[in-house]
DNA sequence: AACGAATCCTGTGCGC
DNA sequence: TGCGCACAGGATTCGT
């Protein structure tokens, strides 16, 4: 569920109470997540100040003097921030608790997601490859044609993979595709600059908006007070397979890519 | 190198 | 209503 709008929601929700707090304690319930939560995490958290909280792809990076945890919400994690926090579930691997007495609380009932560290000027091997922000003036229809000549693969697989653009998940791929009215199929070496230009303004717009809307939620995902994510309404392809397209009036087709259910207008994308 | 597929987990929703 | 199966928003890793 967690793309690049839910991730950014969850950090704008979140950021006004944990920049400048102090983190009384890390409480681990689990440490198998998509991998082993560092032993000495609780330890490097313990007393240290909040100094920022910032978005790289889908992880986020919660930083204090000593580093930066990183924190990616995998398929169904989510991050909730409360004043008086209950007894935790069967899902709930961790808690933030801070000096305020509120607590930072993530669930995440597949376990997908992850809580690793990050030191002072390193840069973990999960952050290494990622391809340019969507949002930041990198991220260009260029770069795209540039790096996808001689690429056979369908262009949303391509739209994808995090090394070419990161934040682009199943939704807002199909979405993106829509918009710039380009069939999710077609090879991506097969596409033109000018058509990748339209794409790339296609993605950053889509994605602006689901933030402004608080994200996705179709299942799971919740910003960090509890409300869910209003951009479902918005959808113009995604899980709406056989209803009408809301600019031609043609049914919406679902189809397999890369072991992964693509939605698309057979009328409007080519 | 590039691509396809399996993999990690649990929950849900569907068809029978 | 109960059961079994397919499938789910991610992304690494492995085999061809």
């Amino acid at each position: 569920m967690p793309e690049l709008p839910e991730v950014e929601t969850t950090r704008l929700g979140l950021l006004p109470h944990l920049v400048g707090q102090q983190i009384q304690a890390l409480i681990l319930r689990r440490y198998d997540l998509r991998w082993p939560i560092p032993r000495q995490l609780p330890e490097l958290l313990a007393q240290q100040r909040i100094k920022c909280l910032d978005r790289r792809a889908k992880y986020l990076l919660l930083t204090t003097s000593h580093g930066s945890a990183l924190i990616h919400l995998g398929m169904t994690g989510v991050l909730r921030i409360l004043a008086a926090p209950g007894e935790p579930g069967p899902h709930d691997h961790w808690d933030l608790r801070l000096e305020n007495g509120w607590v930072l609380r993530y669930s995440d009932p597949r376990r997908f997601g992850c809580l690793l560290w990050q030191a002072p000027g390193q840069i973990h091997p999960l952050l290494a490859r990622l391809g340019p922000e969507p949002l930041s003036e990198a991220f260009t229809g260029e770069l795209l044609w540039q790096r996808s000549r001689g690429r056979k693969v369908a262009v949303k697989i391509f739209l994808m993979d995090q090394s070419n653009v990161v934040g682009v998940g199943n939704i807002y791929a199909s979405e993106s595709l829509f918009a710039a009215g380009i069939d999710p199929a077609r090879a991506a070496g097969r596409i033109s600059c000018i058509r990748y230009a339209r794409l790339a303004v296609a993605v950053r717009d889509t994605l602006r908006r689901a933030i402004r809307r608080g994200g996705t939620t179709l299942h799971d995902f919740h910003q960090p007070d509890g409300q869910p994510g209003y951009f479902y309404q918005d959808l113009s392809v995604y899980d709406r397979q056989g209803q009408a397209c809301r600019h031609c009036g043609a049914p919406i087709r679902q189809r397999q890519l890369g072991q992964r259910a693509s939605y698309y207008c057979p009328h409007c994308q080519h």
